[in-house]
DNA sequence: GACATCAGAATGTCCTGACAAAGTCTTGAC
DNA sequence: GTCAAGACTTTGTCAGGACATTCTGATGTC
């Protein structure tokens, strides 16, 4: 029951020491190597195994439990968590998630321009109404079938942004590449039915239900960098989240 | 800039220090008494402010980081958040959330019995099919109008369910009060179109979109306590989902 | 046999201390 | 005037120790 986990640290490493060890727990979580239910031993034993004081094997622990995957009680003991729960939505990019689950994603980039902000996206990026910012239309497919209408607002100068880059890599990773660093966002996600124009964009029939997305995020100074508008067809694609109460 | 919080303390109090402090701070916050932007003193300050160690303040300042009101950058200090980020999506029910926007919530239940489970009942809640579980149906209103039509199922002889005080309390409380502790949960957000009993039911058109939700909630041993199947109409309801970089 | 009490085990909280890394700002050289 | 090097500030990481709180299980009593 009380496995000694076999973990390698590298102090030389740039990466603190919490995090090797909280990575090497989840991989073995994944693997199957650490089952469900399993019980770890306790935080002071874990610490002596490792050669680590308490305080950090507790970073790491405490790393795993918010991330869902662990579960501690007082008095008792860590235990890893019993489901497979998926891994939570995170600030991470609708082509970020499809490349890991290698669907094979595809973007088409159907209107690319500078425009003056309308209310609801001036409201949303904090700046005064007609100011001029980048708008982006795309549209995401996953192994050939189209996925999604992804509308973009972005504040004008934040980063050169070019149609096959885009395309290539999604937005996200041009934001991050251009050293923006996003920390916030704030998600809403709704429901509607199609419209004729989008229908026909995303070969279902029109009033077809689809699922609405709008999200803007914010970087570490709260400045809003980016404002989303997305619907996804229903009958491809849902969220999942992973709540965990602390 | 750099104001000095007036925070007390009580050290016979059994709530942790780390919380009471982070609990004032977010009242600030919440008061304006902390606007958007103000720069916090630097960690050891406020720590000597309050004669308190560091670490005890770093865990109060992390608490108010994951919560999403507190940005920290190295070299750089602790901003309140530019943001009117809405609170997270939390392990709640539907019920609270309306109570707390006092919206005036009702529940009629349509529907309650032991049944066997079917097999995707059975695989939430991790039990052999046929096993017998408790099924209910319930329909939410708010304001008077329909708004959600919600299905679970319960592992048998988890609580005793009573039809009064599901419409007066809602399930999660129920449940609550029942030293059920649930800790983490998996929820799937989509959409579809409205069967026709499901319009009836909720005052919309056949073939309406709906949001649809399901999700699966575990207590601290792991162990599947409640799997529900909900739909909501979509033009009342959408989800708000806070993220957090870590 | 059922219930209360107590010891043990594990995490929760809090403390002090130290060094590392990153960002900002000033200083200085060219 | 511009750019780079270095000083300074601030958070990030890590160590080791102490006591409190909570849960489990065993012990003992009625």
């Amino acid at each position: 029951m009380t496995n000694s986990l076999s973990i390698t640290l590298d102090r030389t490493s740039p990466v603190p020491l919490y995090f090797q060890v909280a990575q090497q727990i989840e991989a073995m979580i994944d693997a199957g190597t650490l089952p469900a239910g399993h019980r770890l031993d306790n935080e002071i034993q874990l610490a002596d195994q490792m050669g680590l004081s308490r305080p950090t094997m507790r970073q790491a622990i405490q790393h795993l439990v918010d991330k869902g995957l662990l579960v501690r009680k007082r008095g008792v003991g860590t235990q890893v968590v019993h489901s497979m729960v998926k891994r939570s939505v995170e600030l991470s990019s609708l082509y970020d998630d499809l490349a890991l689950a290698s669907k094979r994603p595809t973007t088409t980039v159907l209107n690319m321009a500078r425009v003056p902000a309308e209310d609801d996206v001036a409201v949303a990026l904090r700046v005064p109404p007609g100011t001029e910012v980048v708008h982006l239309q795309r549209l995401r497919c996953a192994q050939g079938e189209p996925l999604a209408i992804m509308h973009n607002w972005l504040p004008d100068g934040l980063t050169d942004l070019t149609v096959e880059r885009l395309e290539q890599r999604g937005l996200y990773e041009m934001l991050r590449a251009a050293a923006v660093h996003m920390r916030v966002a704030n998600q809403r996600i709704g429901a509607r039915a199609a419209t004729l124009a989008e229908a026909k964009l995303l070969h279902e029939r029109r009033g077809a239900p689809l699922l609405t997305m709008s999200r803007t995020t914010y970087d570490d100074n709260g400045r809003a960098v980016e404002y989303g508008s997305h619907v996804y067809r229903a009958t491809l694609y849902t969220f999942e989240i992973a709540l965990v109460e602390r």
